[in-house]
DNA sequence: TCGCTCGTGTCAACAGTGTTGACACGTGCG
DNA sequence: CGCACGTGTCAACACTGTTGACACGAGCGA
C-alpha cells in the first residue's frame, strides 16, 4: 500500500511538469545547469529556491544538501559565467588589448543573458575557480602592457571594478524592463527626458545625444579608457 | 488644543529614541528621516517595511499612504543621498574638475553611510529632482572642460556609471562585512590571498599590493582618470 | 450644527521568500 | 547480512512586501 502510493507519486511528478522528467539523483553541475536555465528565463525576479526545485523535479529544499545556501549557491552560478566569459577569450596572450576587450565584452553578453546571476557580482567576489582565473588574466594583460607595481594593480583593479559593477548594473537594469527584446545593446536613459530648459539647459539641449546612448558602447568606451591609459602610463615610464 | 497637541508630537518626535512614542500623523519627510535613520544602522539586511513601521511608532501599512510601495520608497531615499551629495559641491562652477571630485566623493560618503540605500544605485534612475541636478552639474563640468556633442554626453555617462555602479558596490560589499567599524577606506580584498604561484604566479607576486588596495583610493583612481580624460579629448579637439 | 466624504492609521490576511529539523528511503561498505 | 550515511521529502518557522476591509477624525458644504 505504501509502496504502490509512493508509486503514484512518483509516476504523477514524472507526467505534469514540464521540467526535466525523471531526474531524481542531483549533484552540483545539475543544480548549477537548471539555476542557469532558470535565470535566462526569469525576467526581472530573482530565482528562487522554490523555483529551482520545480525545474529540477525534486523537492527545493534538496538543493540544500549540495549548496549550504543560497549565496552560495549564486556564488556557484557567477563563477560558472566567469568560467564562461574567460573561454570567450581567445587572442594570442600578446594582443593583451585585444583579450582584455573580449574578456569584458563576454562578461557583459553573459551578464545580459542570465541577469538575475549578473546582479549579483556587485559582490566582488565569488571565492571560487574563475573568479582567480580572472585575475591572472588581467594581471597577466596589463604586465605585457608594460606595467608593474602599483600601477599594475591599479589598473587591474580599475578595468575588474568596471566591467564588474558596469555589467552588473546593466543586467539589472535589463532585467527589471522584462518586456523589452533582448537587444545586444539597450538604452542607457529610459524616459522622454522632458526637462525644464531653464532649470536645466545643458540636459534639454543634449536630450537627443543622452537618449542615443547605449549601454554595451559606454561600457566598452570604459574598457578602451583603461586600456589606453595603461598604454600611456607603460610609454611614459 | 490642535495645536499644543501638535507641538507636543513635534517635540516628542524630535526627541531621539529607538522608537518615535507617540507619532500619529506621518508626511513623506518624517518617513525619509527615519528610513535613513534606520538604513544607517541596519547593518547588512535591507531595512524591511515593518522595522520602519517600528520606528516610526505606526502601523507599518502606513507607509503605503504615502508612498506607492518599497521602489518609491528606496527611490526617494536615494533622491535625498543624491540632493546631500549635491549640497557638498561647494567649489566654484569654474573649477569644474574640483566640482566633479567633490560630487563624487561624497556621492561615495553617503552610500557608504547609508548601504541600504546605496545598493539601490545600480538601477541609475531615481526619478527624483535630485537626479536630474546632478546629471546638470556634470554636463555642465565637461561643458567647461570645453567638450561638446558626443564627446560630453559620453564623458558624463562615463563618470555617471562610474560613480554610481562603484559607490552602490563599495555600499553593498561594505554592507556585508558588518562586523567592520564605519571606516573611511576599506580594503578591497578580503581573504589572505592564498593562491598556487605555478597556476597564478601574477596574483602571487602582486598579492602585497593586491591586498593594500582601498576602495576609496580606487573609486577616486577612476574619477581621475575620466577628468583628464576629458582634459585630453578637449586639448586635442 | 448636521452630515458626509476623504485621507489616514489599523488590523488581519495572503502569497511569497530562505531556511531548518525530523523523517524515510536507498545505496554501498564493512 | 546489517548498519550507517547520504539524500530526497515534508511540515513548519520566521521573515518579507502588499492588499482589502474597517474605523476614526478633520474638513467642508448646506
Amino acid at each position: 500500500m505504501d509502496a504502490t502510493a509512493k508509486a503514484g507519486i512518483m509516476a504523477a511528478r514524472t507526467g505534469a511538469t514540464p521540467e526535466k522528467p525523471g531526474a531524481k539523483r542531483l549533484d552540483r553541475a545539475t543544480i548549477i545547469a537548471a539555476g542557469l536555465e532558470l535565470a535566462e528565463t526569469t525576467g526581472s525576479a530573482s530565482l528562487s529556491i522554490r523555483d529551482l526545485g520545480a525545474k529540477l523535479g525534486t523537492d527545493p529544499t534538496a538543493v540544500y544538501r549540495h549548496f549550504r545556501g543560497k549565496d552560495e549557491l549564486m556564488s556557484a552560478l557567477l563563477d560558472e559565467l566567469t568560467l564562461r566569459s574567460l573561454a570567450a577569450v581567445t587572442a594570442d596572450p600578446e594582443r593583451w588589448q585585444e583579450r582584455l576587450r573580449q574578456l569584458a565584452s563576454a562578461t557583459l553578453t553573459e551578464f545580459a543573458r542570465y541577469p538575475a546571476v549578473g546582479q549579483e557580482a556587485i559582490v566582488l567576489t565569488t571565492h571560487g575557480p574563475g573568479e582567480l582565473d580572472a585575475i591572472e588574466l588581467m594581471l597577466d594583460a596589463f604586465s605585457r602592457a608594460g606595467l608593474t607595481g602599483d600601477a599594475l594593480v591599479q589598473h587591474y583593479a580599475l578595468m575588474a571594478t568596471h566591467v564588474l559593477s558596469i555589467a552588473a548594473g546593466v543586467a539589472r537594469a535589463r532585467a527589471e524592463r522584462a518586456t523589452a527584446a533582448p537587444a545586444d545593446s539597450s538604452p542607457w536613459f529610459e524616459g522622454p527626458l522632458l526637462v525644464d530648459p531653464i532649470k536645466h539647459p545643458h540636459i534639454a539641449q543634449m536630450s537627443a545625444q543622452l537618449l542615443d546612448l547605449k549601454d554595451r558602447e559606454l561600457f566598452m568606451l570604459g574598457v578602451e579608457s583603461v586600456i589606453r591609459s595603461a598604454e600611456r602610463t607603460a610609454r611614459s615610464a
